[in-house]
DNA sequence: GTAAAATCAATCGAAATCGATAATATCTAG
DNA sequence: CTAGATATTATCGATTTCGATTGATTTTAC
């Protein structure tokens, strides 16, 4: 049962079906934590991202705009809006820098910093549920195998590896 | 190093910091790969959920909207637009089940069986990145992994484990 | 057999997301 | 210095998402 073949392009031979590839399963963990989660802060005017934001900031002290963007890794015109609430609903304040005047740090409010306890109680919870089905020890391991893929993709689109016959049908 | 204490309830001592959370790291692999994949089938405006869909088609044949939104864990809101769409460029086609007159089947046009194929190639183009930063072992134990964590969640909120205090600041 | 409950998918309105662009500040080269 | 290039965040318009509701069908209870 040599795999060596002469058309190394085919991979369909070993192609996982949809439920059991990561990318997928990664998809299926979010979707459902976000509707989980989403309710249970919806009250505070928070969703699982604004949520983490909290989080991260409470975590590491205030950050910048640009580095929550990197953090978070989405859309920077989303992150803008995401702290454009946050501030509204008094969660954080925006300073601009005093060296670099082009940027912009988010620091909590005193409501942020206990909004961002009770999220790091939400957060408990769902490890709780986690910590259920899955040791110690395999978290640990699953931790750090995710931890591996998130780094083994590219941040920008690469188009190289991507046909041209199938960018256009 | 006993564990056992008289606050069972305080967690904080174990808790990782957010970087290394399993939720945070589904979050950011998702969100990396909707960055990274999006822009390479907007063309065919697809997206990498409408993507999903087509390949779970394809793999399983024709299925219930019902089906396709639990697979997908998404809102059957978010679900039914998806379709919406995908019926209206041609992808797959929408019909009342013959036994059930409530329930609509969905099935792949040839376009759609088509893009099913190149959607794959996609994922293949994913599997290849994540293939060099883990082993085949790695990859395999990964998917178990995740996917005990995705049955271990919830599928509605659970209001009881959240404190009624906490509902309201 | 029929009324009430449950199931299933589409639609509605409000809000969020996203890519692109604008606006402002800093850096770089000559 | 200064003009152009780069960096950083905010905004714009179009599209998408989402919770709630509606409409239609089936199942259940009596």
């Amino acid at each position: 049962m040599t795999v060596s073949q002469d058309e190394p392009t085919d991979l369909s031979g070993k192609r996982r079906p949809l439920e059991e590839r990561v990318s997928f399963l990664a998809h299926r963990i979010n979707a459902r934590l976000l509707h989980v989660c989403n309710p249970l802060i919806a009250d505070y005017k928070l969703d699982l991202f604004s949520s983490r934001i909290i989080v991260a900031i409470a975590e590491r002290g205030p950050m910048r705009v640009g580095d929550i963007v990197e953090l978070m890794a989405l859309p920077q015109s989303t992150i803008s809006h995401q702290l454009k609430r946050l501030e509204r609903d008094q969660y954080i304040r925006r300073t601009r820098s005093e060296t670099d005047n082009r940027t912009v740090v988010i620091t909590l409010t005193p409501q942020g910093q206990e909004m961002a306890e009770i999220c790091n109680r939400l957060s408990d919870l769902i490890m709780a549920n986690i910590s259920q089905a899955l040791s110690k020890q395999e978290i640990e391991h699953l931790s750090d195998l995710m931890k591996r893929v998130f780094d083994s993709l590219p941040e920008q689109a690469v188009l190289d590896q991507w046909p041209d016959d199938e960018r256009h049908s």
